[in-house]
DNA sequence: ATGAAAGCGCTAACAC
DNA sequence: GTGTTAGCGCTTTCAT
């Protein structure tokens, strides 16, 4: 490892003067010449900080703990973590996640995230849903992702639900659809997402102009009455587009119409939010899908955790390329308490 | 931040015996009355040791760099994850997981990493396939998981593909199944899976004392043509039951008997490898699954490593209650280079 | 403009 | 048995 005292001693200087150049301090303080030399053989010997040394006196690691449950059981995590890792490395962070599935304490992972010194929270959850944050990071920054808090008080990252369903039904009727269906959820805990949805899609019909008809609407809750229940709305409703919850209500959808002799794409059009990559990738490509921004969501958090700990580092950020299809946000958006995400990726065929 | 100086001016000792006493060495160095009150007010106090600050003297942060790429694409990096994690906590370890897909570069993340001051890697794929292992590794312990090194220097942990094979194959014997296909994957890459699953199949063909024949086995690799040839495979072999490599063979199953409106479970049965948990769960329950050892995997291979850094850390292990499917492995397992895994959990329903 | 020195929390060699 | 001391790599105050 190259420390700061072999390129204070190549370059002749001290050590101080060193860490003052290494830190952009320099200005006005140390001789341009000598800081260029200091910068040079900083460079040519590849000289990196050690954030943990550095951490000791500064009480700052530019660790960002990352903490979710469900890591394990559902396939968004990874996006999130992805986009929260890719902003924090933009920014010059790290980012130790940690999941509290598998038996793991939350606030046995809080503390251990707390002595290995993280500078503050990113809190995930796996859908749109209020939420109480743990008592234990109430004294650290902290940002909520894919949640909003109860009490209001912290910051959070959501999905423009609204859009997504305004979006995914405004498909549906451009397409020609006349009779289009949605296949709800009304499980406890994603009332947000819910609600917001069914607004989107109230909304698009209206603009449509085609009137709202709750008999073409079905809320699924239990897998067991499922299929029930959407076989139900084929039979008697005969819609000719569906726009779909989650990928289990696309699912029961292509179930339905696989056995009803229908072919998507042909007889009837399906918009499903978040359903998984292997149906259109592999089977399904008539299928139209919205994406939930979870990449977003984790690199958006991830910024606005990073302002909030040090407002200055956000300065200069240039947006992830991976997301060409989120709106043109500055580099001071995430507005505090709810930002709304939307990526506007409404999958044509 | 409760250091050692401050229980060592409560206790009125110096801060090196503290030191003694929180590591366990004074065992015949400290009197025991003195560690049984430094001990005392340490708990008393709530005091953790700041591993950081640590670090800097003894040049190990008990953090594992966990890399893989596929985070954000498949569902099966969150469990392989979380058992890293879990075994990394259990044995008093931290994870920084970083993945090298959304552009970051992997080269640059292992910097960053070993900035950080990793004490080892832990390398992932998401498919047991001969990888080679990035030159920037070879000075850190490093363990592969769901890979081999192609030059069989580095430790790793991948599945029973063979048992894989076998117990699906043997399922389908059991239930009766007269002509039993296995719809396979000849995809660059995954010759160890494909190739130890067939080689299962085989044997639980010869087992049950069916001939194997080579026209019930279908290798799929194009999505574009996999629905004919898993089609034709129905209409000219009549199968009765499925073996299928992956989740997406198992759609393509699902999609043809639906279309020749043939019901899993009753006309046909269908065993798959790891399809998604949302078929299973909320639509097709008369799917069999085997599921990958993810998890185990993540656990084992972080085991492995901890042992490579420090191997009398890994005595008084005790493996996770998730993994209750797993075999009766000692903590002594993983061994070295090769060792299998296998989640003996073929789901009878 | 530069360096000496102190100290962050901890470990370990060495004295007493 | 226990304390003193030095030092890990870095930042920062204070002399010079």
């Amino acid at each position: 490892m190259i420390t700061m005292r072999e390129i204070a001693k190549r370059t002749g200087v001290s050590v101080s003067t060193v860490s003052l150049v290494m830190n952009h301090h320099d200005e006005g303080r140390v001789n341009p010449q000598t800081a260029a030399m200091v910068r040079e053989t900083a460079h040519k010997l590849g000289y990196k900080v050690n954030p943990l040394a550095r951490s000791l006196r500064t009480n700052s690691t530019r660790i960002l703990g990352f903490i979710s449950d469900e890591v394990a059981t559902t396939p968004f995590a990874g996006g999130m973590i992805l986009g929260a890792q890719t902003a924090a490395s933009q920014l010059g962070y790290m980012l130790i996640t940690v999941s509290t599935d598998g038996g793991v304490r939350e606030d046995d992972e809080i503390d251990a995230l707390k002595r290995y010194g993280v500078d503050g929270f990113l809190y995930a959850e796996m859908s749109n849903r209020v939420t109480d944050v743990p008592s234990k990071l109430l004294d650290y920054p902290t940002v909520l992702a894919d949640a909003t808090d109860r009490n209001g008080t912290i910051p959070s990252v959501v999905p423009d639900e609204f859009s997504i369903g305004y979006d995914a039904t405004s498909y549906l009727v451009k397409a020609g659809c006349q009779r289009i269906a949605y296949v709800g959820c009304d499980a406890p805990g994603v009332e947000q997402a819910q609600s917001g949805r069914l607004a989107g899609y109230q909304a698009a019909l209206r603009d449509g102009g085609m009137p709202y008809d709750e008999s073409l609407v079905t809320n699924v809750t239990e897998p067991k009455t499922a299929v029930e229940s959407v076989h139900d709305l084929f039979d008697r409703e005969r819609p000719d587009g569906f726009f779909c919850f989650n990928d289990a209500r696309t699912l029961y959808v292509y179930e339905t119409a696989a056995r009803h002799g229908l072919t998507i794409g042909k007889d009837i059009s399906v918009v499903g939010v978040d359903h998984h990559r292997v149906f259109a990738e592999t089977l399904y490509p008539a299928l139209t899908t919205v994406e939930l921004p979870h990449f977003e969501m984790g690199y958006w958090a991830a910024v606005k955790l990073v302002s909030l700990i040090d407002a200055q580092a956000v300065t200069n950020l240039k947006p992830p390329t991976t997301t060409a299809a989120i709106p043109p946000i500055d580099a001071n958006t995430p507005k505090i308490h709810c930002t709304l995400l939307k990526k506007g990726s409404v999958a044509l065929h």
